[in-house]
DNA sequence: TTGAAAGCGGTACCAA
DNA sequence: TTGGTACCGCTTTCAA
C-alpha cells in the first residue's frame, strides 16, 4: 500500500492540489469554508500526512538541527540531550544525534552529513571546535553553537559555566569552612574545557587566600572517571597525608575519592572533606552524599538549543555563561569559619 | 552566499547535470575518466555537497530512523542511544531522537512527525507500544522494533532480556550462596516491562527452592530510583528484620538499599546482601561495589538498530532475547552453598 | 475561491 | 560517453 500524496487527496476530494496545499498550510485565503471542511475530511479518512521532505525541498527549510557529542553515553550528555530535544521541540525542530567519539575524521564526516541533510543549525557539545573544521563550518553557512565546549572559530556563541570561577568558588567554600590543607583531583591539564580552567580556579583561590599552592597539590589523570579519582586520591594521600579537603573535578572522581578513602579507613567528612563537580544524580547516591558544584546540564542543553533556534530565526544572540552554585550535602566538614563569608 | 547546486556544478564544468549526477553516484558508466576528473575537481573547488533532501525525495529513501524514548536523560537511555547511533551509522542512517516523556499524546505527535519526515524505521525504547498507536504504526508502513519494552501490536520484533529469567537467576544466586530469608525491592507491579516480570522471577525462584514466598516479602515503589530503594528497604526492615538478602529491581534501587542500610548501621554484605539489576556504571561506584545482573544496554541498542536496518532492507528478522549474566562484585556474602550449583 | 503550471535539487530513462 | 527531460511531492505565482 503506497503512501497517499497530495495528488491523491486532490483527486479524491475533487479539487486541485493547489487548494489542498492551501488548506494544509492554513493560509486562510484561497478556499471556502465548505471546501476546507470537505478536504479535511478526505484527508482524515485517507490517513494522509504531508511529505516533510518535499516540503523541505521547496521551502528550503529542513526543520532539523544536528547535535555532535563526543559520546552520547554518560549522564552528562544524556542530560544535555534531554534539554536540547525539549527546546528543539518547542521551536518545531527535530534533532539528529551524532557520536563523534572525539575523532576529528568522524566529526568532519558528520558535519558533511549534516550539511547534506540541510540541517538549519548545529550544536557542538563537550568538545573543541578547531580550525580544522573552519572550512566546512563556513561552507555550511548555518548557525553553530558550542555547549560546554570551546571554539577556536570566531563568532560562535558558547553556552557554558565559568569553570575557573566555579572551581574557585568550590575551593573557597572549603577554605571558608576552615580548611587550609587542600588538594585537587583533576582531569588532564591540557584539556582546555574541563582541565586547565578548573586547575586554575583551584590555584587562584589558594593564592588569594594566602594558602600554600604547590603543583604537587594537584593530582591529575587522563580522564574524569571514578577510577581516576581513586588513583589520584591515593597518590595525594602518599605525598600529602596532612590534607583535610579535596576538590574534585567531577562527581565521578569525587565518588572515587570517597571510595578510596573508605578503603583506607579515612572517614569522609570527618577526616577528609570532598567537594564534587557537576551535581549529577550520582552526587545524591554516595555515602556520604556529595557537596558539589551544580552544573545544570539539562538547562544548559535547553538554553543552547533555544539559542540556536533563535540564531536560525535570524535574531541577534550572544554567548551565555550559566550560573553555577554550590549544592551543600554531607561530604564537607564545617569547622570554624575564617571571618569573611 | 547561496549553496551551489548540481546545476552550478554542471555549468561550471561545462557538462550536463546528468553527467554530474552520474559521477556523484559513481555509476561507473556514463562518463569518461577525463570528465570525471574534471568534474570532481570543480566540485571540490566549489565546495559542493549534494542536497540529501532532494535525493530523498526522488529515491524515496530518507536515510533516517527515529528513536522514541520516554526520557533520554538517565544512564540507560544514554547507553542504548549510543549503541543505536553506532549501528545506524554503519548502515548509513541518521537518527532522530524523540522524548515522549511517556505521554501518549506526545508519542503520537512524534510518530506523526517521524512519518512526515519519512523515516525508514522506528525504534520504540523502554516503553509499551499500545493499541493506541496501532493505526499510525500501520499507516507509516515502515518497520518498528521495540527495545527493552513491549508491544501490544503483532509482528513487531523485540530486543530485550528475559527479565523474569534474569531475576530468577539473581534470586537463585543468593539462594545458592546460602541465603534463605530473602526480600525484593521492586518497581510498580503493573509495569509490564520491568515490574511484573521481575517480581515474578523472584517468586518463582523462591517457590522452586521451597522457600517461603509471601507478598509481604516484596516492597514496591512507583519507580526505580535511588530514593525508592531507600524507602522500600526501610519498610522491609520493619516488617522482615530477619532478611539477609535483597534482590533489587535496579542498580539505583540497590544503591538506595546500601545507603539506607548504612544509615541504619546495617552492614553490607555482612548483615545483608544486595544484588542489583542493570550493571550500570553506578554498580562499580557503590561501597561495597554491587553484584548485579548485567544488561548490556549499548549492545542492546546496537542490536536493535542493526535489526531495524535489516528489516528496512527487507531481510527476514526475528526478536532477540539478549543474554544476561551475573556480575560478581562485593555486595553479596557467600556462606555455605546449598548443594546444587 | 479556484486551478494550471513553474520550479525546489536531484535521478534515471531515452535518444543522440 | 553524453545531454535532454520527465518526474519525486509539494508550494506559490498568476490567471481565470
Amino acid at each position: 500500500m503506497k503512501k497517499s500524496t497530495i495528488k491523491d487527496v486532490a483527486r479524491e476530494a475533487n479539487v486541485s492540489i493547489a487548494t489542498v496545499s492551501r488548506i494544509l498550510n492554513n493560509t486562510g485565503k484561497g478556499y471556502s469554508d465548505k471546501t476546507k471542511q470537505h478536504v479535511m475530511q478526505t484527508i482524515e479518512q485517507m490517513g494522509y500526512f504531508p511529505n516533510a521532505i518535499a516540503r523541505s525541498l521547496i521551502n528550503n527549510e529542513s526543520g532539523t538541527i544536528g547535535v555532535l557529542f563526543p559520546a552520547v553515553s554518560g549522564m552528562v550528555s544524556a542530560e544535555m540531550l534531554h534539554g536540547i530535544e525539549a527546546a528543539a521541540q518547542v521551536y518545531g525542530k527535530s534533532v539528529f544525534v551524532c557520536n563523534t567519539l572525539s575523532d576529528p575524521d568522524k566529526t568532519k564526516h558528520y558535519l558533511q552529513l549534516l550539511y547534506e541533510k540541510q540541517v538549519e543549525g548545529v550544536i557542538f557539545a563537550s568538545g573543541r571546535l578547531t580550525r580544522n573544521f573552519q572550512k566546512i563550518v563556513k561552507q555550511m553557512n548555518v548557525p553553530f553553537v558550542t555547549l560546554s565546549g570551546i571554539s577556536d572559530l570566531k563568532n560562535i556563541p558558547e553556552i557554558k559555566v565559568d569553570d575557573l570561577k566555579a572551581t574557585y568558588d568550590a575551593t573557597n567554600y572549603l577554605i571558608k569552612h576552615g580548611h587550609t590543607k587542600l588538594a585537587m583531583v583533576s582531569g588532564p591539564p591540557h584539556d582546555l574545557i574541563a582541565g586547565t580552567p578548573r586547575m586554575e580556579g583551584f590555584k587562584q583561590a589558594l593564592t588569594d587566600a594566602n594558602l600554600p599552592c604547590k603543583s604537587s597539590q594537584i593530582s591529575w589523570s587522563s580522564a574524569f572517571y571514578f577510577e581516576d579519582g581513586k588513583h589520584a586520591f591515593r597518590s595525594i594521600m602518599k605525598s600529602h597525608p596532612e590534607v583535610t579537603a579535596i576538590v574534585a573535578a567531577s562527581d565521578e572522581m569525587a565518588a572515587g575519592v570517597i571510595s578510596e578513602a573508605n578503603a583506607q579507613g579515612i572517614r569522609v567528612p570527618e577526616d577528609v572533606s570532598v567537594i564534587g563537580y557537576d551535581n549529577t544524580k550520582l552526587a545524591t547516591m554516595t555515602v556520604p552524599s556529595l557537596t558539589t558544584v551544580s552544573q545544570e546540564f539539562d538547562v544548559m542543553g535547553y538554553r543552547a538549543s533555544e539559542l540556536l533556534c533563535q540564531c536560525i530565526m535570524g535574531e541577534d544572540t550572544d554567548s551565555i555563561i550559566m550560573e553555577h552554585k554550590i549544592i551543600e550535602r554531607e561530604s564537607v566538614k564545617k569547622t570554624k569559619a575564617r571571618g569573611v563569608v
